[in-house]
This record gives structure tokens, C-alpha cells and sequence, in this order.
DNA sequence: TGAAAAAGTGAACATCGATTCACTCTGCGA
DNA sequence: TCGCAGAGTGAATCGATGTTCACTTTTTCA
């Protein structure tokens, strides 16, 4: 009769699935896109290339799921630190290589679109929080467009440029983004920050 | 006899020389690195695909010229503006489409390198800024570095968005600069400008 | 003007990587 | 155990581009 999966059958597909998405999370976030081919992913995966198309439709496709779920991820992170003010948890950002991707890479412009909207979608947490502060008056007025995105770019710059430059940051990840942090406080607030 | 190039012909070596660089530079602002194809380069310059050859060794060493033209150009410009306080001089900028590719893009490692650079060439001028500032005692004590990083990341995300995303922006782009501007200035200050 | 040298041409070539597909292997159901 | 459906394979295909090169055209100079 029909064929049916078994459980165990399918764990295994959505194992091979995930693996194939770590994959490609890992090399893109080793090398960049460019490191991502079909080839590399397969092979980290586990898999033959032609497998690959048993559960991604394209490349393209493999790499907007990719994005999807990172941003999902830090999104949501980075929401839970602002929100539950517990700034300790920013470690839990897995560093400036996967953001390496999302700003400073190419691809088609089908991922390129989709790169866009993760940045609108870290934008908007920010803008959130300006938002907030201004109507409260603790900040003074601002297009809090501009200030969102002047954050998102502050932060992937200043995360990228070691990742980039390949050289030994001298200062620790953390203190980077304390840096940065109290940098954008300034900006939004107009005031040193205690 | 040793064959010489006479003045005219020199002239019109130059000449072409320097459309290719026009062209290669137009192509890279309208669609990014990935419409100046070698052969939208010669197409565009008048020429065949062949004597690209005879002016750049490669596609690569092509990109990286126009890279330090541009960026040689607006960071004159920025010293400028920076150095006299002409912030009119503002629009002489132009604009985020060739910035876009600044950042924004993937290519070859070569041209990566050199975009690196690039960010840092701009990095350095604000830098200057920044630390004279807090020599002065008129802006806080800070990282001198990731403030820099952080100015150029703002500039670039906030100049981008609204070209990437290919939407009409709400904001003038002088209305635009201004207000990254003024973001910048309060993060390094602390303080709301007048 | 004629011949050598340089500049220009563009079709052919080389490479690289995504995608396909004819085939093999494995698990399900009878 | 048998036979089929689905899963997996990987070499071949295909398309896109950068690069080359044999040839044509233009320029220089005696």
C-alpha cells in the first residue's frame, strides 16, 4: 500500500535536514558565502550534492533559511537583553562571524532582499527601545529611523572590522560591545552614561 | 626606429583608460559588482572585452582602482568638511550608491582586502576627530577605535538602507546626513549639539 | 609610401560551481 | 522474502564569466 515513513525514518530526514543547515551556518559563518558552495555543504553534511536538492530547492534558498533562523535567533537574544536588562547575557551572541554575512557579503540578489529585511528586523528592536525613550523623555527628539539603523550599522561595523582584518583585536568581544553599547547610549540619550 | 606614442595618442590612451574607469565605476554604483561584468565594462567604455586587458591585468586590479579613486576622493572630502566646518559641502558626497558597494558586496578576497582598507582609511579620519575631542576634555574618555568604527558602520547602514531596500526614503538625503550626523556627534560628545 | 610596432577585436577557451538525472541503495508493507 | 517508493549518489551537464590569442586595424617613422 502507501508508503509511509517510519518515525525513525523521519527523524532521520529532519536529522539530515539539520545537519545540512549547520552545514552551511558553519562554513558561511568560517568563510562566507563563498566558502558555502553545494559541494563543501554536502560533503560537511554528510551528504551528496544531489541530496542536498531533496531538501532545498536552491542554493539560494538553503541560505535564506540559513539567515532566517541565525537572526531569529540573535533577534531574540538581543530582545531579552534589552528588555530584562540583563546585559550579561551578550555573550550569548555568537560573535561577529555569522554577522559577517549578513553586511559584508553578496550573493543573489534573492538572498540579498532577504539579508535586507534581517537587518529592517534587528533595526526594529532598536527603534523600539529609541521609540520608547523619546516619548518618555529621557531622550531628546530624533528620527528614530535613522537612529535605528545608525545602531544596527555601528554594531556590525565595530563587530566585522577584527573579524575582517583577520588581526588580534586588542581589545576582549566583551569590552567591544561595551564599548559600543555605551556608544549608542550616547548617541540616543545625549548624555554620559553613569 | 623605437616607436614613440605622440602626444595625441597618448592622449587618447589616457582617455580610454579612464572611461573604462568610468564605466566600471558606474556599473559598480548602479548594480553592484555583480553588473560590471568584464564585458558590461568594455560594452559600456566603447571598447571590446579584449582591450580591457591592455589597460588592467585583471578584473580584480580594475575593481581595486576604482575602489581607491572613490574612496581617495571622499575622504578629501570628508577631511573637508570635517577640517572647515563646511558641512554644506555635505552633498558633494555622492550619495550611498557607491557606498553600497563599499560594504555591502562580496568579490574576490583581493578586492575584500582592499575594501577593508578602505573602511579603515575612512575610519582614520574620524578617529582624528574623536581624539582630539577627548585630548581636549570636550567628549568623554572612550575608545577612540570603536568610535571610529562605530561613526563609519552608522554612516554606512543609515546611507544604505534606503538604497538597498529600494524604497523611497520618507527623509531627504540632506535631511538624511544631517541626522546621522547629529547622531554621531551626541555618541562621541554625550551631549545634545545646539 | 611601406613596413614594423602597437592597439583593438571578439570568438574561442578555461574554469568554476549550481543543478540534473540515470542509477543504486534502503526501508516499508504485504 | 519480495517488490516498489522513496532516499542517496556523483558524474555529466549547463550557464556564466574571466581570460587568451590569432588576426585586423591603426599609428609611427624612415
Amino acid at each position: 500500500m502507501a508508503y509511509r515513513r517510519s518515525a525513525l525514518m523521519e527523524e532521520r530526514l529532519a536529522d539530515n535536514r539539520d545537519r545540512i543547515l549547520r552545514a552551511a551556518r558553519s562554513l558561511i559563518a568560517r568563510g562566507g558565502f563563498r566558502e558555502a558552495s553545494i559541494n563543501a555543504v554536502s560533503a560537511k553534511a554528510g551528504l551528496s550534492t544531489g541530496a542536498i536538492y531533496r531538501y532545498f530547492p536552491s542554493k539560494t534558498e538553503l541560505f535564506v533559511k540559513v539567515l532566517q533562523a541565525a537572526v531569529d535567533h540573535e533577534c531574540a537574544i538581543l530582545t531579552g537583553i534589552i528588555e530584562e536588562q540583563h546585559p550579561s547575557h551578550a555573550h550569548a551572541l555568537e560573535g561577529p562571524h555569522l554577522a559577517y554575512a549578513f553586511i559584508a557579503e553578496p550573493v543573489d540578489p534573492a538572498v540579498e532582499g532577504h539579508r535586507i529585511e534581517c537587518r529592517q528586523q534587528f533595526s526594529n528592536v532598536f527603534k523600539k527601545v529609541v521609540q520608547r525613550g523619546v516619548a518618555a523623555g529621557e531622550f531628546p527628539p530624533q528620527s528614530v529611523d535613522v537612529a535605528a539603523a545608525c545602531i544596527v550599522g555601528a554594531f556590525t561595523e565595530a563587530l566585522i572590522r577584527p573579524v575582517a582584518s583577520s588581526q588580534k583585536s586588542s581589545v576582549s568581544n566583551k569590552r567591544l560591545v561595551k564599548e559600543i553599547v555605551q556608544f549608542c547610549a550616547r548617541a540616543v540619550s545625549g548624555s554620559v552614561p553613569t
